[in-house]
DNA sequence: ACGTGTGTGGATAGCGCTATCCTAGGCGCT
DNA sequence: AGCGCCTAGGATAGCGCTATCCACACACGT
């Protein structure tokens, strides 16, 4: 037998098939071509309902499973959305992140997420690398972002919504409510209250938290209440361990204080419960408020003023808006207020 | 003018470009061929070190972002991983997912995640979906699948971790602890401590739940100390309220109780912030101990007593492991016991 | 009868990238 | 020298799908 009779893969075919069924099979199957098939599945154009049918029928005898890879290429659109919270250690994101995820799913979407570590460069390597992915739209936390962000933003033309914060409505899309309104009204709840030597603690310094600490100046100020020694700032992370240390820190070095606005629930927990461990009275010696009502703050003893941000309306709400700008509709409001609520309690 | 002469695009060609920069544009620029151009960016195979350089600076120059799709189409590989947790409203599960993206970044592969809400259906529904971007890897939380599920999982060829849970190392490979040995484990101490009136409180029953609920009666049956009363299954989710409510209702039932083993910390500190309100002595009265020792368990007062659960950890192991079956290793032990540790506190 | 729409199926040609084969040159070996 | 045998660049041919153009059939109007 000649050795060329034994070569039976003809020389220049490379079947590469991945042994996955391919629309040109489901296409077969039904009699009719590859692009008919595709329409059919699609609903891209009007195809005749008996078609549509046979197709439908052969893709699930076959269990056709579509390549999103060479679906993405060939229309040069992806399904992909991708959204960056700055972190999944605090509630309020992982809130915002399960509701958007949920309403992008529902819509046919794809979520991909970062953690940005509430850095405004690791948003911009994040943003750099997930834009390699040709993301259909972006979702992102805050209206803080590095120069170079706003560049690729602009550029990459990916339709984004910055969630969380108000903005003015010609520098984009947005979804939230004003911190700065928020960090005053707790404030004025507790000038409402009586209280006049009104404490401010914060720590994981996010634009957020400074919004609030703005708001919290800008009361006291009208109020004529200001004092630089309340304020207490730390970088470190926010947790229910450095609210209490960070608590007892102030209530030694300024034993005037008859108020502490924590910028967060997770410091105001830790303060309330130090404040059980040392018998000190909340609310007759120290009244306590906190931020973003965080599960669990109305049980507490005393429960917790805090303030109730909806995160999971602003996943919501900021997916939807994103939905219709990848789908090409100018939405009504660019911005979206929200809005939040104040729900005093025992604790002030 | 004759009508010909004014149509400028050539009728055939249909430049259909996205307006991106190309790996053909790239390799021209650096004068080599684009599959030069390929193999030096992705260090494919030995390229000289001039023509890399020369190549990366022509991307560089360039802004060029590779096409992802277009990549995995032609590979047939995808650096997708999909990750499916069953809340993102449980601490543990965040942590989770936190560690195990970051892993999976590192390793340069993107995190696509899918919420089950704790039900074999959903994760069928979202293994089926997700399984058509053709991911390269997945995580899944428990071993609890649909038999539908694990068809898929097998006929997919997709590798694939289940985490959080011990299994069989034939049954494919996992990254987690014992629960019944935890749940085991935290009786027993409750035993040692003296207590002979153990109860098992617990709510969201998944199969983790159950299996700890196994631990704690084996512990019981061991020592000769089971009592079907001392047992309050509820299948609503868990929440700091609930296990307050239920903590009450157990003790007005059975007042003859003097421990209690919540199947999760959220429903212990309910417990812990109820008896504080009610003037429930803990733990002279009873004890209480939870599971998974959520930050702020320690800063209860009394502090919980607890089960330290290795989440972090066990995501980024899951990563590893996931990441070296999909480079085709064979990782050395399919099944990896990370453990736990009994935090031992004041509550108990 | 003729143009002129409109609606539906199909042929064709890529989307941007990489797997595969090929080739030219360089090396060491007998 | 002559023979493998390796190395590194390039040509070629798709990956599976859809955008775009075409063809044809049938409905109209005048």
């Amino acid at each position: 037998m000649p050795a060329s009779l034994k070569r039976s893969p003809p020389k220049s075919s490379r079947p590469r098939s991945t042994g996955r069924v391919t629309l040109a099979e489901v296409a077969q199957h039904a009699g009719v071509s590859p692009i008919t098939a595709s329409r059919a599945l699609r609903a891209d154009r009007n195809v005749a309902a008996e078609l549509v049918e046979r197709v439908r029928a052969a893709a699930a005898a076959l269990a056709y499973v579509p390549d999103m890879a060479a679906r993405s290429l060939a229309s040069s659109r992806s399904d992909n959305v991708v959204v960056l919270v700055p972190s999944l250690s605090n509630r309020v994101f992982t809130d915002l992140l399960e509701a958007a995820q949920a309403g992008l799913m529902a819509s046919g979407y794809q979520t991909l997420f970062g953690v940005t570590h509430y850095a405004a460069a690791e948003e911009e390597r994040l943003l750099r690398s997930y834009l390699a992915h040709r993301p259909a739209g972006l979702l992102l936390t805050g209206t803080d972002h590095t120069p170079a962000s706003r560049r690729m933003l602009r550029d990459s033309g990916v339709p984004h919504v910055h969630l969380m914060e108000t903005m003015p409505a010609a520098k984009g899309y947005s979804v939230g409510f004003s911190q700065v309104d928020a960090g005053r009204a707790v404030t004025q709840h507790l000038v409402d209250r009586g209280r006049r030597h009104i404490a401010f603690i914060a720590a994981q310094l996010d634009p957020r938290v400074m919004q609030r600490a703005a708001g919290y100046r800008a009361c006291l100020a009208k109020a004529g209440l200001q004092d630089d020694g309340f304020e207490m700032l730390d970088p470190r992370p926010s947790s229910i361990a450095l609210g209490g240390e960070m608590f007892m820190q102030l209530m030694q070095a300024r034993p005037d204080v008859d108020a502490v606005f924590f910028c967060n629930d997770d410091l105001a927990q830790g303060a309330l419960f130090a404040a059980l461990r040392h018998g000190v009275a909340v609310p007759g010696q120290v009244a306590i408020a906190g931020f973003n009502d965080l599960e669990g703050s109305d049980q507490l003893l005393p429960p917790l003023t805090s303030i109730r941000t909806p995160r999971a309306e602003i996943g919501t709400r900021g997916a939807e808006l994103l939905v219709a700008l990848m789908n090409g509709h100018a939405p009504p409001r660019p911005c979206v207020d929200v809005g939040y609520e104040l729900m005093a309690r025992g604790s002030t």
